[in-house]
Order: C-alpha cells, then sequence, then structure tokens
DNA sequence: AAATTGTTCCATCTAATGATTGAAGCATTG
DNA sequence: CAATGCTTCAATCATTAGATGGAACAATTT
C-alpha cells in the first residue's frame, strides 16, 4: 500500500514533496509552535492553501514529517549496522561516529527534529512518535550491549543514548556552538568527529579488555 | 545598583518572583514560542494583565528568565569549581558530574532553558544571549585543558561542551528517556551519574596517564 | 481620614495564525 | 472540443495570543 509519504518522495519535485523538505527543516529550526504554515508556504513559494490542500492541517503536516524523519533515520542506522557488521568493538563505534556524524551534518533537520521531540513539548496532545526507542533498542543489540535475547537493561539503553545524543548535540548547535570555538564549517565537523571518538570510544573498549562483558 | 531581577529575588512569595519563577518552568518546557503569557498566569493564578504590569511583553520577561538562570548556573559553576580545586583529574570530573547533575535535576528547567537556546531558534531577532561561552571558557580551565594564560582551543572548547551536554540531556530528557528505559526517577538519576562517569571520565584520564597533555 | 501610590482584574483592542471557500487555471479524457 | 477532475490562489473567516485602559481595590503616606 501506497501511503501520502510515499507519493511524495516518488517524485521530489512534486509540490506535495516540496512542502515537506521545506517543512522539516523549518520545524526542524523553530519546533512545531515556532513554525507557521506561512513560513513553510512563503519559503517554498506558494500560498497558504495550497499547503492546507496537500496535507491538511498543521499537525498533519508535523506529522507527516516525523515519519518521513523516522523512515531516513532508520535506513541510516540500518546501513551503518551492515558496515560494522563483524568488526571489533572499538571500530565499530568509531565507523558509527563517523558515519552517521557524516549523514546527520548533511540532513541537520533530522538532529533538529528529533532534539526538539527529546526536550521539548507541545500544547498539542498526542502528535506521531520518533521512533526512537526501537532505535535504541537497535543499537544497543549492535553494540554488544545486550546479552543473548535478553532485553536490554536500562544501562545498556542509557550508554546508546548518551553515545547519540553526542552526535545530534553537536550537529544541531552547530550554528550555536561554532560561535563559540570561532571556527569554518569544515573544521567544526572535523573537529567533533574527533571530540566524540575520544570521549566516547575509550570508555566500552577499556571495558571490553577488562573482560567485563558490560551491563548486558 | 539594584536590578529588577535582584528586588523580585529579594522576597520569593511578591508576585514578580513567582511569576519568573513560573515563567522558567514554563518556558523552559515548551519554548518561547510554546508559551503563551496566558499559560503562565494561569498557572501563578492572575490575570494577564498583571504579569505585564510586572513585566513588561513578553520578550522582556524571556530575557529576565534567561538572566535568572545565567546568574544560577554561574553560580552553581563558581561553586563545583571550589569544590574540585586541586584534586586530581579523575576525582574532579566525577565530582562535577556528580554535583552539577544532581543540581540539575533539582532544577530542571536551567537545562530545558539552555537546550532550548542551543537548538532552537526564534522568530524575534536579539533575545538576551545565555552565557555559555564565558561558563565554558571557565569550565575548560577549571578542567585544565588550557596551557598557562592561552586562548582555549577549539578542541578544548568541543570537549568541555560534549561533558556539559551530556548532562543537560539526560536532565531535558528524563521525561522521553524514562520512557524507553522504564525506571522510577529516582533509579533514573543514579543511572544517569553512572553512565556519565563510566563514559566521559576514561577518555581524559587515558590521555593525562600518558602524559599528553590534551589539547591545549 | 484623606490623599497618594501601588496592585489587580475585567473588558477590549489589534495582530498573527490556522483554516476554508470559491473562482480561475490547466491538464486529461471521452 | 466539451467535460471532468486536479491544482492553485485571492479573499475571507475564526480563533488565538500579545497587549492595554480604566475601574476597583489595597497599601502607604500625609
Amino acid at each position: 500500500m501506497k501511503t501520502a509519504l510515499d507519493k511524495a518522495r516518488q517524485d521530489p519535485e512534486s509540490m506535495k514533496a516540496r512542502i515537506l523538505t521545506v517543512a522539516r527543516r523549518i520545524f526542524g529550526d523553530y519546533g512545531y509552535h515556532g513554525t507557521t504554515t506561512r513560513m513553510i508556504a512563503q519559503e517554498v513559494g506558494i500560498d497558504v492553501s495550497t499547503l492546507h490542500y496537500h496535507w491538511g492541517d498543521k499537525k498533519g503536516l508535523y506529522e507527516a514529517v516525523v515519519l518521513d524523519i523516522n523512515k531516513d533515520l532508520g535506513q541510516s542506522l540500518r546501513d551503518v549496522e551492515r558496515m560494522i557488521h563483524g568488526k571489533p568493538l572499538g571500530e565499530r563505534l568509531a565507523i558509527s561516529i563517523d558515519v552517521m556524524t557524516d549523514y546527520l551534518f548533511e540532513h541537520p533537520e533530522i538532529a533538529n527534529l528529533i532534539l526538539h521531540r527529546y526536550f521539548g513539548r507541545t500544547r498539542e496532545e498526542a502528535v506521531q512518535e520518533i521512533q526512537v526507542p526501537e532505535f535504541t533498542v537497535d543499537m544497543a543489540r549492535s553494540m554488544n550491549l545486550i546479552r543473548n535475547q535478553k532485553e536490554p537493561t536500562p544501562r545498556a539503553l542509557l550508554e546508546v543514548l548518551a553515545v547519540v545524543n553526542g552526535i545530534y548535540n553537536f550537529v544541531s548547535g552547530e550554528v550555536f556552538f561554532r560561535s563559540i570555538v570561532h571556527v569554518d564549517r569544515e573544521v567544526y565537523i572535523t573537529q567533533v568527529k574527533e571530540v566524540l571518538k575520544f570521549i566516547l570510544i575509550p570508555a566500552f573498549v577499556q571495558r571490553e579488555d577488562k573482560g567485563d562483558p558490560g551491563p548486558a
């Protein structure tokens, strides 16, 4: 079955797809309440009524954006999982950090949207959820933080969250952080990857070297 | 000179102070655009016009909130700095993480507000800044990541940001993350501190042990 | 106690925002 | 090409949100 989202993706030049693309960026930058349908319409270069014609109300569009981003992020994570399969822990982490950081810097709206949903609230109730729980469990498994078929422990999940949040933060915080460290975008991205690997890898490797299987 | 903020702090039962306290929480939860002056007024139990009478327009109140939080956070950081003075690196980090995490879990609006300003944008221009740059440099110094009197390197600043962001994230993300890991608040806080120390300390200690003075 | 000043609320205004309507344009099909 | 359906926009409506004026009340001063 083709969903509305699928259809919008089919032809990236279709009005529906163009609106969705702009909506991702604006919702990511300004959050749900900080975004007006007029801002999106203006950016696309259309009338608001055209936007409503294609996507219904604001909440509907926002939910489409969230679903769209879930899809993209899920795909990326599966790609990474394939790349690191069978490699030793330190390498798995290094590759994951490199690849996911590059990917998210190319699509910062994804990190923006996720962080808005982590940390912010909305006056509307029951807006579509980001599938963070599922993704987190998958990653915990991929990091070998889960023994056998058992449920991941809270500790293992928190460790994964700490890792991925580190990436989201530096991507979404680029504008703000670059104003602190005074480097251009290219240098910033390079240094972020170095810092993330410097901080995130040793703890896990050290624990494994000790023969400690971790919190699983 | 007494500022309006000082006056509001004098008597925490004063209307002005009560409004400020509630405003901190609501702005932290919903962000600038997600918050309405009516929400704040209702929470305080007063009419909107009373709010405007004391704090002027919405932007003015928001700026007061940011200044107030800057003050609180700056004070806490100075407290921590005194506690860790002269101790070895690993211990300095462990104490900082424990103390700051506890403090922020008691005042989550601080972490909320900071993250909103890191990652979000506002349609209004020129809203008062969080003094993150200053704080970050201070912490870099306190973590001995700065050699002599020299300017901190971008690398050192990014390392500090990684550390503090880790804390902010788990505090502000409590509601969301706890829904993933299924633990109560008390367990969550304990585990967060353990995970943060587990991940953040080894990298820095390892580098020091190698005689590598770090990015300074 | 009268006068002054400070505080609060109700009613109301204005602007912004979400949303719809109906007409016009354009393509597709019978 | 006439009829149909799809897409777009200008105009407009309804609701919400920021803000204010003035009356009522309370506190303070004289």
